[in-house]
DNA sequence: GTGTCCATGTTGCCGGTGTCCACATGGGCA
DNA sequence: TGCCCATGTGGACACCGGCAACATGGACAC
């Protein structure tokens, strides 16, 4: 598969979020075709899922043949991937919000309490946005486990935190990333996919406060 | 939506195994298509996920025209959906089974023990069977929260052997099911399809030990 | 300015799938 | 013996992912 100028590893994030764009729209070249198919398939996917991330639909949607997307991705789960970074980078985005309004002053309580709202923050953007959220995760890519990026940098920070705080022993710090991820992301699948879909908010939410509460506890 | 004797709701696990059923699958009427679609159903989840459970093909491999599963089914997701049971009956059995093997003595040490273990098959399930595994959550019915039943019914029982054995007071049991699930879970799928995919098998081992060592500590 | 090239977009086509429809069959019961 | 309805068949339609061949026009050389 050697499409050319696939460009697909440039540009971590294309962004272009043409509310209008009266001129760009009307050449025969679109100007930011991928950037554009990216934005309606990332709608797609926010109404439904991975499943509902189609390709042609989303070239007639950006106003523009298909095949034309193949120009831009090798195939369908080119464009998935491109979805699950977008997914990813938004969910980071929101942690990191979050975690800018909990500024850490170095003592314990504080870094326990971003432990907790960052574990939080990660369910709500799952519930919030659970198209987006499983296709972000149903096709993601392998790099996505960088160190200090992603939303498992965000966690990683915080426990690296924790520990010069002195709440969490250095030699317990090992792995502790692993299960507060899983823990977080169990919680928010079993919500969404799970056993736990229909479970009343209020009591989502008290599950989800015991869960960070043991978590924190058995660190 | 109304085919008749759908019979949906009957036999919570229909099965055939019929490696040879050489009469039966000579007649026109075939006998018993309904549990032999599950199972060439259940095949293709195993080998691909949810995605590669094909109706068509389905048919076909079961020697039988397409549409004749529209006999028995509603439609796709309703195939779907008895895989999912099959591939949750399956899993329960796998847990129950390796909760025979290690029987409660009333002492701490085993239900701990027990708690543990059954973390580790649920995991190790998973790992085993990605495309079952998957294809279960991912068109879970509601009613799979049954009190007792399912894989949720073997990690209340062993929790609820926890409080009795003394290990686990009686205040934190309530909500501890869910977090243990939620731990367990997070980490099958973040090995499935997550950033944990291509950790060897001796690291992923030892992060799983972790988590439950930290789970338990936590409850 | 003019001409060429190639990235980008277009139309057409194929095989495959889910789902509806009308029809065929034949097992069981009156 | 004869009828009925559950069950299976074949055909059709719309849609999708993915090739291939063709069209266009922006950029760059001269």
């Amino acid at each position: 598969m050697d499409t050319g100028n696939m460009d697909t590893t440039a540009r971590p994030v294309d962004t272009v979020n043409m509310v209008e764009a009266p001129d760009a729209a009307r050449r025969y070249h679109h100007g930011n075709l991928r950037a554009a198919l990216i934005d309606t398939a990332v709608d797609q996917a926010r109404a439904g899922g991975a499943d509902a991330v189609v390709l042609r639909d989303a070239a007639r949607r950006t106003g523009v043949s298909h095949n034309a997307a193949y120009r831009h991705f090798a195939d369908r789960d080119d464009l998935l991937a491109a979805v699950s970074a977008r997914g990813m980078a938004e969910l980071e985005k929101r942690m990191r919000d979050r975690m800018a309004d909990l500024p850490d002053d170095g003592r314990g309580t504080q870094a326990s309490a971003r432990l907790r709202e960052a574990g939080r923050e990660y369910v709500h953007f799952a519930l919030a946005e659970p198209g987006l959220f499983s296709t972000a995760f149903a096709c993601a890519r392998p790099e996505e486990g960088a160190p200090g990026q992603g939303a498992y940098g965000v966690l990683s920070t915080v426990l690296d935190d924790l520990v010069t705080a002195g709440v969490l022993p250095a030699e317990r710090r090992p792995g502790a990333d692993v299960t507060c991820w899983a823990a977080v992301h169990g919680f928010a699948l079993l919500c969404l996919q799970g056993p736990l879909q229909d479970l009343p908010e209020r009591e989502r939410e008290a599950q989800l406060d015991g869960l960070l509460e043991r978590l924190a506890r058995g660190l």
